[in-house]
DNA sequence: CGAATTCTGAGGCACGTACTTCAAAACGCC
DNA sequence: GGCGTTTTGAAGTACGTGCCTCAGAATTCG
């Protein structure tokens, strides 16, 4: 029956005419084998197509893998659906032997992230950190990754650090994203355009802004760019920003936000344009922006989907911490864009 | 140590003052144990958190899953990516003692693809299909699910049929988003607007036809809706509809590609528009549709990801093989909408 | 040639579970 | 009390690998 069951480890032993041990040597690449005994085995293992079981593997070397994953502490709902879907990693994970622990730091204060960075036990297989570019948490980092934990950056990233992966989107086609939808919707309209964000230190936001100003600039010469309004991304502050805007431009036609908070112009928008006129494109699919793109308040959400991000970042790291290889295509997080029509 | 490392079935036995092997009878709900007994043993399971090791028992007992999928032969490309893609699937299933073999068949032909259902080895653990919604297709699924091999359909569903899963988007719901895009990318332009569909006789493309006429009709009055074209996935027929459309209506302002073949609405569209004011929405992201959204010439793709379609169907055949639970928000096909901006 | 080194074989323990067998104990019933 | 049935315990084998030890063979080197 040596077609349907799995050739093992002293099948090829058989075949090759030598013992248990000399395969275990050569499939683990451990020393002291002669090259002519190496190539013998080899090529058993090609003739059988042996490949290790993982399960029997996993067993056998007792070992379990311990990550950390770093989240932004705070109300933003974004975020906590990146915490929530953590628990729903658990039982995936514990397949392959590997579980999480998620600590939660304030994200908006570079000093406090490097500390809780220092602060992690270096016991552990890996991290995944949201990050914040800032000199005192990339040399964090790169304290952690030479202690020998490998990081991957979430959702934010230090290009300039020693992560060896960073799973999330590129911001600046973000932003272009969200300009041209922005452009295009309003289908040759003149006017202006205000631009919304947390903060522009944060880098991704910071990106988003550059890349929509770039392409809305470059293509959409009819439409006026407006100074960009940070807001910390609180709800409260947006909405002032919204109706000073729209008090201030009469030729208002569009608005972006690149941050969050978007229940605060959203509040804002109801009063502001009953009509619906303006057009608006803001970030991430929560509850708030999905009703108000069911309401036809916004026109369209740009986002990134926060469980496929959680499951890569896994990967990765569990990838790392077994060596085996990942699956590039499958690592790349796509920028979704959601209108009302395709909401999940 | 008990805390770091995980606890065993011998340690739930210890615990609960029975033997392993009455542990392993209320683990594996086998018969034969008195209730009080259940409850003190599920109350040690409790206490030590205990789970059983999926390694370990995954190679105790000694199964291995084999699955099928039915995939259309042709040179259409998105079905050739998901040909492709199950390659890359394979050491992904070794991890879980899986693997799959893949056939295909001509999907245009019911006869044929039932004749296929049905010539399948009942010895699967699973089959997952891209089925065609035909009475004779759905009697070979039924035959095949009342002889114990669960089906999920994959792209193209056969809603009345016993299989468990349908793993692809809702078509209706592709449909009218790109009826929303067609209609906001015109911004209030009128004119008249072709649909192209491979076949009304496809579920998918039929239903995308459906939403997109439906959405236009109701949300875009100045529009007027030409009548549907069918062109069997052939770039020769679509070109020459493309072409005719072109010449025949000159208020022609937007064309819709429900199906396949979009390398031939894109040849027509170099000579019929060559201005590009013509508004094109078309469906899956392939190479030629991807180079005509770089250059300007579609305005926008709908797609679905095949890599996560077919992952998305290997996991529901293996959940439904272990009896393992599945995270259903996980496993939800997402309606992309890729311009050229956000572009993977 | 002898000694040191490099290879190889044989065997065993461990991982944590599934599944089996057999005997002993507990229980129900008449 | 005796019988039959249900429940439980003890012990074992098996799964396929990682990792270890030790002895003996083969090879190289001085």
């Amino acid at each position: 029956m040596q077609q349907t069951s799995h050739p093992t480890l002293i099948d090829v032993a058989r075949l090759a005419g030598v013992s248990r041990a000399t395969v275990d040597r050569v499939v683990n690449r451990r020393p002291n084998v002669r090259a002519e005994t190496v190539a013998r085995v080899r090529a058993a293992m090609e003739a059988l197509r042996y490949r290790p079981d993982p399960l029997a593997a996993g067993l056998a070397r007792r070992e379990r893998y311990r990550f950390c994953f770093l989240l932004p502490a705070g109300a933003n709902a974004f975020m906590a659906e990146l915490a929530g879907g953590i628990d729903a990693m658990a039982d995936w994970l514990a397949r392959s032997r590997a579980s999480i622990d998620c600590r939660t730091v304030d994200v908006f204060d570079p000093r406090a992230l490097a500390a809780a960075i220092d602060a992690l036990e270096r016991s552990y297989a890996g991290v995944a950190v949201v990050a914040l570019d800032d000199p005192l948490v990339l040399a964090a980092i790169d304290r952690l990754v030479a202690d020998g934990v490998p990081v991957v950056t979430l959702v934010s990233d230090v290009p300039a650090s020693r992560r060896s992966h960073f799973v999330g989107v590129d911001n600046s086609a973000a932003g272009r994203t969200a300009a041209r939808l922005v452009g295009r919707f309003l289908g040759g309209r003149t006017g202006s355009v205000g631009i919304l964000v947390g903060s522009l230190s944060l880098r991704d936001h910071m990106e988003r802004c550059f890349g929509f100003s770039q392409l809305l600039g470059r293509d959409f010469p009819g439409l006026t760019i407006l100074p960009v309004a940070e807001m910390r991304d609180d709800p409260a502050l947006a909405a002032a920003a919204v109706r000073r805007l729209a008090a201030e431009r009469e030729d208002l036609s569009a608005l972006y936000n690149a941050g969050a908070g978007n229940e605060g112009v959203a509040e804002a928008l109801r009063a502001a344009d009953p009509t619906g006129r303006l057009v608006f494109v803001g970030h991430e699919l929560t509850p708030a922006s999905r009703a108000e793109l069911l309401a036809g308040r916004f026109d369209a959400v740009i986002a990134q989907n926060p469980g496929h991000e959680l499951r890569s970042a896994a990967r990765l790291l569990l990838a790392d911490a077994t060596g085996d290889a990942v699956i590039a295509e499958q690592e790349r997080i796509r920028i979704d864009i959601f209108i009302r029509e395709n909401l999940p």
